[in-house]
DNA sequence: CAGAACTAGACGATCAGTCAACTATTTTAC
DNA sequence: GTAAAATAGTTGACTGATCGTCTAGTTCTG
């Protein structure tokens, strides 16, 4: 069956990178093909569009994070320490990210939004899909934690939202300003949202 | 001195335009200059590049947008009313934008800020100025308001910051899922993240 | 050796940016 | 008052680099 390669995971890795440290619009087929020491003609072998290549990186890199999503909020697990904890994640994951880049990078899927969804469609609705799944974490630790009585709330879906939303701000700040610092207020934040007791 | 024109002015009603409805990658200066009824030599004669344009342009926008905030923060104006009604006039901008547009835009300062904020060192720097003095604007309401005791906080900044990034992360949303709707919840965020009561 | 996996490099389009020639308007000089 | 000079704006052709894409051909494996 032909040869066998792994430059298609090397494309991936060097997209998912590329869009992180950079953006969509500033990364360019040649440089991700440089980067994973690939050549153009392969790259169009691999993936029909520099779009479908963001696609499926995107995709790759979230089925990635599930599972360490999965463990965080696991249901053994007190509901408002799962958050928490995904808070403390997000902020340990960033701190590795500076480390090795020098830089705040944020998160991806935001930053990717922001530039793309009003411009490539296939790769908003990928977007979509990804952040209507990760709510659905907030959102069932919140369930749990009403339930349980430590947050008081008539409307979890929307206390969801409002963390969520809170959350991608943060994020966005600290990779503009490039200041891990601003991530530390994650969770005193996240305890006011949702009411609980410090 | 020599003869007048609109040029500069158009031009940088395009780059608002375009950055808002596209982005900064998508939007090239053939574009800017077509719809500015600009001839590229004109361009390169106004502005010595893409980037300076863009600054230029933020800049501007946030000169006409700081008037209107000046407004509605004025210290009149009950503190916590002033940041309901900024978001009600956050939710009113972007229902006159999706009619003129058919899309929900945003803000375009954080699609920016996300997008070029590790590439183009100039623009983050115009982006963080901004952000910087929007930031004024809440943390001046919620100390009036904690004199007052509308709201009870022992960091007045910090809990700008959060409402800050809320705000952030909503309009995001809103432009990702191009739903106008998501900022119907604006008013309910604000007041829970703040504690005031309905 | 059949055929799938992969590569090389050329493709036209478009990118940001340059430039010298040209036109229109105001200022200055007389 | 007017002509010359200085200023400001306009034009379109041009650069070299890079864009995303594609096709024809090579290399490897079953």
């Amino acid at each position: 069956m032909g040869r066998t390669s792994t430059a298609k995971d090397r494309l991936i890795a060097a997209m998912i990178e590329l869009i992180w440290t950079g953006s969509y619009g500033s990364t360019s087929v040649d440089q991700i093909c440089e980067r994973a020491g690939v050549k153009k003609g392969s790259f169009y072998h691999f993936f029909e569009s520099k779009t479908e290549l963001a696609v499926t990186s995107i995709d790759h890199g979230w089925t990635e994070h599930r599972k360490e999503l999965d463990q965080i909020f696991s249901p053994v697990v007190p509901p408002v320490e799962r958050i928490l904890n995904c808070f403390r994640n997000f902020r340990q994951e960033q701190e590795d990210l500076f480390k090795k880049h020098g830089r705040v990078l944020g998160c991806p899927i935001h930053s990717l939004g922001a530039e793309v969804s009003t411009v490539d469609e296939r790769l908003r609705d990928k977007l979509q899909e990804i952040l209507g799944q990760f709510i659905r974490y907030y959102e069932s630790a919140i369930r749990d934690a009403q339930a349980q009585g430590s947050i008081v709330t008539h409307d979890a879906m929307a206390l969801a939202r409002i963390v969520f939303a809170y959350s991608e701000g943060l994020l966005l700040h600290a990779r503009m300003w490039n200041d891990l610092s601003r991530l530390d207020e994650f969770e005193s934040g996240a305890k006011i949202i949702l009411g609980v007791k410090t």
